[in-house]
DNA sequence: GCATCATCCGGATGGAGAATCCGGTTAGCA
DNA sequence: TGCTAACCGGATTCTCCATCCGGATGATGC
């Protein structure tokens, strides 16, 4: 980003990553302290690298966040617009139940993660253009404004972690839960 | 519940309530030691009458529950199904989206709250009750369990938060997102 | 290869907040 | 009015987070 880091910082920097990935995925919320520890680092070292752990936690989700990116770049070429709007939006969700990083990065005001910001605006703008390639050809309930698909995708996710259950059960309800909101949201073009 | 309070106790318990609801209403988080000095007592009874921020909290939520039981117990002896499960949900997050104590007590594990957990398990059975109803006379989807209802509702209001906005818009999106769900959970009995 | 410097490491230290504990006080009752 | 049990309240302890600086280490020029 700004100049290339000394070799034992580089090494450093992945280990406090890969350690917070794996807390990350067995549920245990981000402590720098204990990054710390289980990295073999001082404190120090973690703070310095990331200042708190939402930073953290944004650069962890940053690899899965630039996935739905290009997916929903590639969507945007689709021939059928609903089709199109209706898997990004499963990847979304799939995305945000199985990685436990996404949810708080996603739920979050735009500027307050900065290292995130540009890609969450990316994402933004994509949903924004497959949404309104829908409502264009007709197929969505005018009511639904841009600024209402992240909020929904994150109600579907926590809806699903209010639920519960294991890995699978996780996602099987995140379909069903999208399923029966995309029923409600899908309109069949009038005609017109 | 075990032997009335002495009246001094009494008195301050009332106080400690009046400052939560008041702090939970701004939106402030919690805090006991915080609690004790707007109510103006010492710490050590904050806390001998409330062990912990969310037993607190479960007290100031308890007023609202019981309104929605009691108007889930009425809504079950009306005559159109569809129409009372409707009533009832719209209710239900009408509720969590007004009253910042109800969302973390209604997303909350059973058996984390004792002092609600019988409340909480009258307004599940009241809802699986409604949605049963509802299901035989052909008016959902049939793939929408009883114990979807809870984790829906949660999912709905956490989306209306993270949306933002002033209370009245929080209502109006809450409005919107539970009518476009209801419109994919909706079926029209096909005859029979 | 070696000296010099900037950068980085890491834990000891400081500070904020939460929870406990116990001497003093007050309400209820005979 | 005197006695006892229950209650009050803040000083104290504990835990966890964040900073800071002396020591170490990798990068650069000769």
């Amino acid at each position: 980003m700004t100049m290339p880091l000394r070799k034992d910082a580089a090494r450093n920097w992945d280990r406090i990553v890969a350690v917070a990935r794996a807390l990350v995925d067995q549920g245990t919320p981000l402590q720098l302290n204990d990054v710390a520890g289980r990295a073999g680092l001082g404190v120090g070292t973690v703070y310095r690298h990331f200042a708190t752990p939402e930073a953290l936690l944004e650069t962890v989700a940053t690899p899965c966040l630039e996935a739905l990116a290009d997916h929903g770049r590639q969507a945007l070429t689709g021939t059928d617009p609903w089709r199109a709007l209706e898997g990004f939006l499963l990847r979304t969700v799939e995305a945000q139940v199985t990685d436990a990083s996404l949810a708080p990065v996603a739920a979050a005001a735009t500027d307050t993660l900065p290292h995130t910001t540009e890609l969450k605006e990316t994402l933004r703008s994509v949903g924004t253009a497959l949404l309104s390639r829908a409502r264009d050809a007709g197929a969505v309930r005018p009511d639904l404004a841009a600024a209402d698909l992240v909020p929904l995708m994150c109600g579907i996710a926590y809806a699903v972690n209010v639920h519960g259950g294991t890995p699978a059960d996780r996602i099987d309800t995140a379909h069903r839960y999208l399923a029966t909101l995309l029923e409600g949201l899908h309109t069949t073009p009038q005609h017109a």
